[in-house]
DNA sequence: CTGTTAGCGCCTTCAT
DNA sequence: ATGAAGGCGCTAACAG
């Protein structure tokens, strides 16, 4: 293993001074900077996280804080892994260390947590989940750690950073991808009305139908099998020519719950949901779904850590990707 | 933050003693050994994993191996986050560090481990996946890395531990279960007919059938869309009252096909599949699949990794999830 | 701008 | 059975 004194032999300098280039300190001399530089490839060398994090314990690993396991719906989004590698990419890059805090429970994610604390110093967190009554939040912030959520704060005056997706403009673009495709009777049905992002994203298709001078249609909440029914029937009746789900999974109910109505997706009845998660490919028809971009929502989030000059709160845009279940309805008329 | 001279202090002790009994050293005395105990455990002291690892370089980080992550439907099955809770879960307890290593290709992954090897003199390393082309997989060998692989071995005599479910007798199992249950035309259908696990779950199934005297149905191969027809042929012309499947997301591909035929599930046809993954529950009927603990499994990865003890390649005992999918035909007859 | 020194927390000889 | 001393690789004052 190749050490820094061996660079800085190598190179002709002190140990210091390549510590600095390593770590872009300011004041060194371009030319000594390059000289090591080039030491440092020669050697193939690669600092020790260990010995640095022992040096200067506040600052070389972030823990990334998964949510509750025992949620096995909610875990096996490939957000999370997916949100871990682009974490691990850039903070390899970054000279940065990267534990992980999990557990079944809260309560065992937080034991997690303490425990990454007492041993290894750790004072920067990614949380990949925002959960009103999560105690690892609050030990986090009473604890005055550094961290960042993707998602959104508790209380808005919270220290803690935040990436997210506009869950509005989420809302509002998706309800115009609608309309200019040719629908009318646009639906909005979702599985839960507690979280955040669900709200935001109603908002925002309120919002689009009204600007386009199209009456929205009232909100069906199906949040348990029981609905079902209702919803069919609510289906029948209305007769609508689109329906937004909140999510991939839930879309998969839907088109269930749709098919026994004797309504085709999408001849019929265009579906168009969120998340653009493995399920919108499981089966016919494909669903068109909005991707969040897990990767940037990852790399802002360390970026947020480490970089001061990075904003507190930012927003990552989203990409539609379109597969079978909307169709164009324009030339029908 | 409590260190070790705070510990031996406390205790009346010299921090040399205190390293020791953290590191279960034989040599000290039962008395004192309790003394030092107390004393953790009254101060909370949690050893620093950094100081540890620096001066004992080559022993406490476990390095968690992930598949790319190109693959989303392969790394959206829960099994991979499962497996990082557990090992994460007794790691900490072992007093090790996991990392992990992730990337979109097996170079990236690669990369990622050559990082964590030069960086951390990372010795120990958990595999979650095993294919026969896989660069990583070699380079661990290549350098005497202690490797243990959840699933096979590539060469039956790399020096490398494996865990393992008995795939043979996952298949053995799962069509006993049917034929108890007064199935007779039991249909085994893959999309794939590479891996060795599908294979062993097939030799299964065909040495199940051939002890109960019942005729085997030959293997269908549905790896493409466009088999789906004959696929659905074959249904119609064998009227299988059985279909095993070798994974959920792919069972749901099946129901959607079955559907195709006028025949129902489970009425007309019992479906079971394995892996119990969420998308087991994505429709009615919900999939009866076998769970194959993946608590154990990693847990297992990561004694085998530390106890010398452990045996070099264990079975991990599997669970059937009975859900809706299969029914008891003895009555109907 | 660069080198020297001390020390981070722990483990491991070497003594005793 | 236990203590003292040195060092793992790196960074952070402090000089100069």
């Amino acid at each position: 293993m190749v050490t820094i004194k061996d660079v800085a032999q190598y190179a002709g300098v002190s140990a210091s001074t390549v510590s600095r280039v390593v770590n872009d300190n300011p004041d060194i001399s371009p030319a000594t900077k390059k000289r090591v530089q080039a030491a440092m490839k020669k050697l193939k060398y690669t600092p020790n996280m260990a010995a640095r994090s022992l040096s200067n314990p506040k600052a070389q690993s972030i823990v990334v804080v998964f949510p509750p396991m025992a949620d096995k719906y909610q875990i096996s989004n490939p957000f999370y892994i997916g949100a871990l590698g682009a974490i691990n990419r850039i903070s390899q890059q970054k000279l940065f260390t990267v534990n992980t805090a999990t557990g079944d429970t809260y309560k065992e994610i937080l034991t997690s947590v303490k425990l990454l604390i007492n041993r290894g110093q750790a004072t920067r967190f990614i949380m990949l989940y925002a959960e009103t009554d999560d105690p690892v939040y609050d030990y986090l912030l009473e604890n005055n750690k550094l961290v960042t959520v993707i998602g959104t704060k508790k209380n808005a005056d919270d220290p803690v950073k935040t990436v997210d997706t506009d869950n509005h403009l989420l809302g509002v673009k998706a309800t115009e991808y609608l309309i200019e495709r040719g629908h009318k009777k646009i639906l909005f049905v979702t599985n839960s009305n507690e979280q955040i992002l669900i709200l935001d994203r109603l908002l925002g298709y309120q919002e689009a139908m009204f600007r386009s001078k199209i009456e929205a249609l009232p909100l069906f909440l199906l949040d348990s099998d029981e609905k079902t029914t209702a919803f069919i029937e609510t289906i029948k009746q209305i007769k609508p020519d689109a329906i937004i789900a909140v999510d991939d999974i839930f879309a998969l109910h839907l088109m269930q719950a749709v098919k026994e109505t004797g309504l085709n997706i999408p001849t019929d009845i265009s579906l168009l949901s969120f998340n653009n998660s493995p399920f919108a490919q499981v089966l016919h028809p494909y669903l068109s779904s909005y991707d969040v971009n897990v990767a940037e929502l990852g790399e802002t989030a360390v970026k947020q850590l480490i970089e001061p000059s990075m904003s507190d709160n930012i927003l990552v845009p989203f990409t539609l990707i379109e597969r079978e279940s909307v169709i164009d309805r324009r030339n029908k008329k």
